[in-house]
DNA sequence: AAAATCTTCCAAAACGTTTCGGATTACTTT
DNA sequence: AAAGTAATCCGAAACGTTTTGGAAGATTTT
């Protein structure tokens, strides 16, 4: 049987009242009667029942994350050290983590409005925020507390984290356009993605300023997984004048660019660049190693986080909007000087 | 203001009572009633407050998952695939997932007892099981329900799925020998996994088998990172007669193999042989693409989390133990034949 | 016409906790 | 000795739902 504070009071013959104020440690109970119920508790082995606690606390001490997938998985290796980063903040901070994927429509408006409503989590943390994304609309009418890893299309005002994709990918093509490149492609994100929208303009400012023509053709949007990258990069590199570099927008898709430009026996780092965005483990061990924008996802996991418990907890947040600057990694696969 | 039964009461004019019965579809309100309140609750938004529901009916709809992790992350490609399977399972069953990390020792007894004298979830499922697993022993003298990936030392009753790693290490030891070579080594997991065990004692098998001489010089312990995989297999490498094949126990660690392999030169797949351990989504776009023991992850991810919802349901299960055998992905890694 | 059976409804209790508003006792102060 | 103040305690209400055990009325059976 599952002892409850009822118990402890028989055990004690004080009230449950007093029992409960006692564990509560509030100041209307004698220090004796204190150490009395602590003992009782501990020896019965007492744990609250979470469920009466929250229905009477108002809160759940729990943090809501809703995965959004197109396919049905999130193996993403940028999800995991996402959700580590924001898992173990939440631990600290004393907070439970509900991880549920969706993909969006339908099903996630409703995983939002059931959460809410049910009073299931007290906030939200939102990733890959969308040009019109609906999660954010939902959350606000419902006056709902929520921190975003990303930014939002129009200017609408909420607490988040994101990185400067814009700046770095610039970075990535003025570096390639430095070893000489000058047709250089781009493997873009789903355009309702809102990293998608900085990474390009990013990519295309960057060409700007190196005096270098734009060329729609070498653009292609891809699905963020490997398999995309390849199938895309197979399109660039089949082309009758294939690019001499490839800036993809995320790590894995440049694996699969690397595998078709291997596959098609070029040598990457010196047949042609290749670069990716994310800095994910994995591309420090690749062959060759990954040249990429590194994003510190872990801690970015952990500000988003702590920035949502500040919320929730009704404190001023010290910071409302961070965004962080991508860090160049120079690796093999973009390779020294063409020329 | 959050609508809650009271609200639709008054609305339809009947009582809470036939509100409740009726939104839960009972046969002794009419279907008149029925429909009434199905319409006003609608029009008013209504859901369920969750925590005074499951404080009523004394279950969650919610079950835990703590990774235990030795670092403060659990980046693991192979935790991702997992918890997508378990996640999305979870979410067609109707049940919540609850997520956290511990590192194993009191945090994590904590954090099991915490989560179920709480009755914060129905069930557990337990992942990467360990030889002296305090986390089965906790579970099972609480008469709490739970499956597991990865079976225990001693023969402990308890539902689980496992892949045949003993058979599986054979495959690889097999196939490594059948292409010439003889001088083998392995990377093995932390002793106290359950999966260290099986796949250490496959790997012995398979050399046996292939009238091979073990050397347990060559068997070195790594932490299942790619940088574990390095480390040890740059010692490997550096020995004076250093082996042909590394036979590595997970492909992250196969990857830092293949890394320090080529950083010394050496042509993977074709001056030395590497193998993984997973086939995780990684191995077929690294290069040389990996040569691994295939686990569907995220169908095991899946297959426990039916097995411990059936198991909290009370419903018979299907089958009690489950043993997979990996599949052998032969890619590049492992090369051609030596001579 | 009385008794039995359905059908439809509901008041009250229960789940385990926290909190509100006193109540009691003991100790100080007048 | 009476009045005031602290220090402890506790009964009852509340959180929002489900369930129990019946009640009321309509219909059928005897």
């Amino acid at each position: 049987m599952v002892v409850k504070l009822k118990d402890i009071a028989q055990a004690t013959g004080k009230s449950i009242t007093t029992v409960s104020r006692a564990l509560n440690d509030y100041d209307d109970v004698s220090a004796e009667t204190k150490s009395l119920v602590m003992r009782v508790a501990k020896e019965l082995g007492y744990t609250p029942n979470t469920w009466a606690q929250r229905l009477q606390k108002q809160h759940t001490e729990t943090i809501g994350l809703i995965i959004p997938t197109f396919g049905p998985r999130f193996s993403d290796p940028f999800f995991s050290e996402l959700l580590a980063g924001i898992g173990n903040r939440a631990a600290q901070l004393g907070y439970d983590m509900l991880v549920s994927t969706r993909s969006p429509g339908e099903e996630e408006r409703a995983a939002y409005q059931a959460a809410i409503n049910g009073r299931r989590v007290d906030g939200f943390v939102l990733v890959r925020t969308r040009r019109q994304d609906e999660r954010i609309s939902i959350l606000q009418e419902a006056d709902f507390p929520f921190a975003a890893f990303g930014r939002a299309e129009e200017r609408l005002d909420f607490p988040f984290v994101d990185e400067d994709s814009t700046y770095g990918m610039k970075l990535v093509v003025e570096h390639l356009a430095s070893l000489g490149h000058e047709r250089i492609a781009c493997l873009a994100p789903p355009s309702e993605l809102m990293f998608a929208h900085y990474r390009l303009q990013g990519f295309k400012e960057g060409l700007t300023e190196a005096d270098l023509q734009a060329d729609n053709s070498l653009i292609l949007i891809g699905d963020l997984t490997q398999r995309g990258g390849y199938e895309q990069a197979s399109k660039l590199l089949d082309l009758p004048s294939p690019p001499t570099a490839i800036a993809a927008c995320n790590d894995l898709m440049a694996f699969g660019a690397m595998s078709a430009a291997q596959d098609r026996g070029l040598m990457v780092g010196k047949d042609i660049a290749i670069t990716g965005f994310d800095d994910i483990p994995m591309s420090e061990f690749s062959h060759p190693s990954l040249t990429t924008l590194h994003q510190p996802l872990y801690q970015i996991g952990g500000m988003v986080c702590e920035m949502l418990i500040q919320l929730i907890r009704g404190e001023p947040l010290d910071e409302k909007y961070i965004l962080l600057k991508p860090e160049l990694m120079v690796r093999q696969s973009s390779g020294l000087s063409i020329d």
